[in-house]
DNA sequence: GGCAAGTAAATGTCTGACAATTAGAAAGTG
DNA sequence: CACTTTCTAATTGTCAGACATTTACTTGCC
């Protein structure tokens, strides 16, 4: 591990960015105990809150979890999908809403990747995904339903198409994409038309999955970014 | 803001969480400064260097950004395309090495990703992207290069790919899944004639998005993915 | 052997101090 | 007045020392 702390960023960063490189490079391995603080202060050659601040900088990026006690301290964290899952959806949403990315480059992103899941959810979705998909269609058909409650059951559809690849890779990069646009669809109000034509192409999609046709399943996906295209631009035109 | 902290974990960490909070929820708006580390002390009621570490955790997140002098303190940041990339990259990357996922796993989901970016990339691919993919597929066949710089290249080129499609957010999305691969391609070892195949498809791929043809440039990314896949499988089954 | 108390190591938090940086105010100068 | 210099105050960055809290391990007693 880089000792030496010359440029004039901040000491807390650098100590930071050679831990962490460290850790990246593999000279310091998952459930691995990084020296203590005091130790840390000894070999960087600053003080105390100096090295926690760097800790606590690699702590919010899960690259270390710590521990109190006699025989705590800082550990090399295993990187958890779960964890991945909540940076991305996190990172994704701020990146969506702050950059005004308008609806349609979103939209075009969110269902190019979830065609390219629906061939392997078609080859390897298990009943329990399938049945969850169900279950949400069957939600979604409810009356009284919120325009939310519609949009978040939409998402765990769509969740569930997604994990239906069997990829956890898959699953871990689509969260983001799908999860990141729930703010953007909750500006939409349905109708009970709309409703119907979105809870029918979700029908069919599931059909489709069930009866391990690909191809129906991404021509019924074309359909529903169209259909949801022009339920946002026709929202968005309400606004104004 | 949320100011009131009880539960068990550690105070820097509920008042990070709680900023947080506030950023995504949108009462905190982008460049808006936050109260100084002195008031913040006040507010939750905690001495400086706990506030200090909530900061430094969420500047580690690219969610705020401190400036010194009279006119300083941590502002609101406006999460750039760019920081999410190394950021996605970072976990993506970390992801993978640490949790042994197989390179099937991750092959597949790489290649079924990059196919649903090649439809808008055939359509949307502008010249100079082009001449990226043209010009990286020259540099692959460059005699003397070594395996890194190989895969080095091989990146850059799916890159170019991806950029295609002109959509940021797929491109920020694809980042993770490209990049993150590159330390488990690096593993493998390239013949001539391995690296003779992948180039004359890399060819087919650049000749298929200029021609506008989507299927041709899908069906040489399935050819690739099974090469690569085959590679791979030698490489791993030497390896033991 | 098993249980209880004590001990030491480590992180979590607070306080106070000083350094470094920077915007803006004040003062000086032509 | 316009311009430059100097001063001042606010704010983050860093350090040192103290104490609190947690926890594994040791020691001693039964």
């Amino acid at each position: 591990m880089k000792t030496d702390l010359n440029e004039n960023e901040d000491l807390s960063t650098q100590i930071a960015e050679a831990i962490r490189d460290a850790i990246i490079e593999g000279s310091l391995i998952v459930d691995q105990r990084l020296p203590s603080e005091a130790e840390l202060c000894e070999k960087f050659d600053v003080g105390r809150s100096t090295v926690r601040e760097a800790l606590k900088r690699l702590a919010a990026q899960n690259l270390i979890r710590t521990q109190r006690g006699a025989a705590g301290g800082a550990f090399v964290n295993r990187m958890s999908f779960e964890e991945a899952y909540d940076q991305q959806i996190t990172t994704s949403t701020l990146l969506l809403s702050m950059n005004r990315v308008n609806f349609e480059t979103a939209c075009e992103a969110r269902y190019a990747l979830e065609r390219s899941c629906a061939p392997l959810s078609a080859q390897r979705r298990t009943p329990d995904q399938l049945a969850t998909m169900r279950a949400e269609i069957h939600r979604q058909s409810q009356p009284g339903l919120t325009d939310e409650a519609f949009c978040a059951s939409d998402v765990a559809f769509h969740r569930a198409l997604v994990d239906g690849a069997g990829n956890p890779v898959l699953s871990y990069q689509l969260a983001g994409a799908v999860e990141a646009m729930q703010p953007l669809m909750n500006m939409i109000t349905y109708t009970q038309r709309d409703r119907d034509r979105i809870i029918a192409l979700h029908s069919q999609i599931a059909d489709a999955l069930e009866a391990k046709d690909a191809a129906a399943a991404n021509a019924r996906l074309i359909d529903l970014e169209t259909e949801t295209l022009k339920l946002a631009k026709s929202a968005f035109a309400a606004r104004r």
